[in-house]
DNA sequence: TAATACATTATATTTATTCTAAACTGTTGA
DNA sequence: TCAACAGTTTAGAATAAATATAATGTATTA
């Protein structure tokens, strides 16, 4: 709670009015140490856990809308049933495990620089993202 | 309709049963001179428009899948409400253009290879994608 | 503190996708 | 050739994520 300050400032500097839902919010997915990826779904449990207060479903996705405009999250390109988000805004790409339906995190480091050599007139890349899918590594393969 | 004997071959060596529909659907996806990218809905809309049969929903889902396990079709890394896919099954990559909604393909030559340091145990990578966001490029920005 | 513009909420709606169960069809082997 | 079977298609129902609605509430402002 106390950086609620923080998340006040941050909001406010943003054009988004401090409201309790948004505060609480920006404290689940921003107090954490470390970033990581979330559903709609699971934010709604996590907010429900550890909140006393009840957030709608429909401020949960406006908030989450709201933050990916303004560059607080980003969505991670997957073909899900929901979709992912990641708290880490960072230059960043990801692993995405089919089986375990997991996601991971590929440092900028870790990859090199994709450069892309083609252009389409009129238009600037905006984002690159990489995505490699894993599967099990059963050493009894051809 | 004179590739039906192929595309009867095709089904056959995967396994799947050459029946009316499925036929229908390879001489719209394969007919063409060049691959490109669908949602189920377009597909459907496509099949209405150019055949006297007529095909449910349901087997054009369960047709897309068929053809995506057997590695005739592969989905495309995109967070849409819809399912993009693609006819081009070779090693490429994509712009999309959020503003046009509009996929792009990059071909191979046109993106240097992507190596990734990072390996999880116990795991290989299946496949990597590359999603480039474009977005117009107003000469007059700072 | 009143007015107002923005937010939240419960609920309804929309839309893509999957499921179901009955009817149908391609294949196999006698 | 045909019966039997397994796989396929179908319409419609079910599911679930996401969005819209409209009434109520709240932060901001002057």
């Amino acid at each position: 709670m106390a950086y609620a300050e923080q998340y006040i400032e941050k909001l406010r500097k943003s054009g988004l009015r401090p409201t309790k839902q948004r505060i609480k919010i920006c404290e689940v997915l921003f107090d954490a140490e470390n970033t990581f990826h979330f559903t709609i779904k699971e934010l709604v449990k996590i907010i429900e856990n550890q909140a006393n207060i009840k957030v709608s479903l429909a401020t949960v996705y406006n908030t989450v809308h709201a933050f990916m405009r303004k560059g607080y999250l980003k969505e991670i390109p997957l073909n899900a049933s929901q979709s992912y988000y990641d708290t880490n805004v960072t230059h960043h790409h990801h692993f995405f495990d089919e089986e375990e339906n997991r996601l991971i995190d590929i440092h900028q480091d870790d990859v090199d620089e994709v450069n892309i050599k083609r252009t389409i007139p009129g238009k600037k890349i905006k984002s690159v993202e990489v995505i490699a899918k894993i599967v099990s590594d059963n050493q009894s393969q051809k």
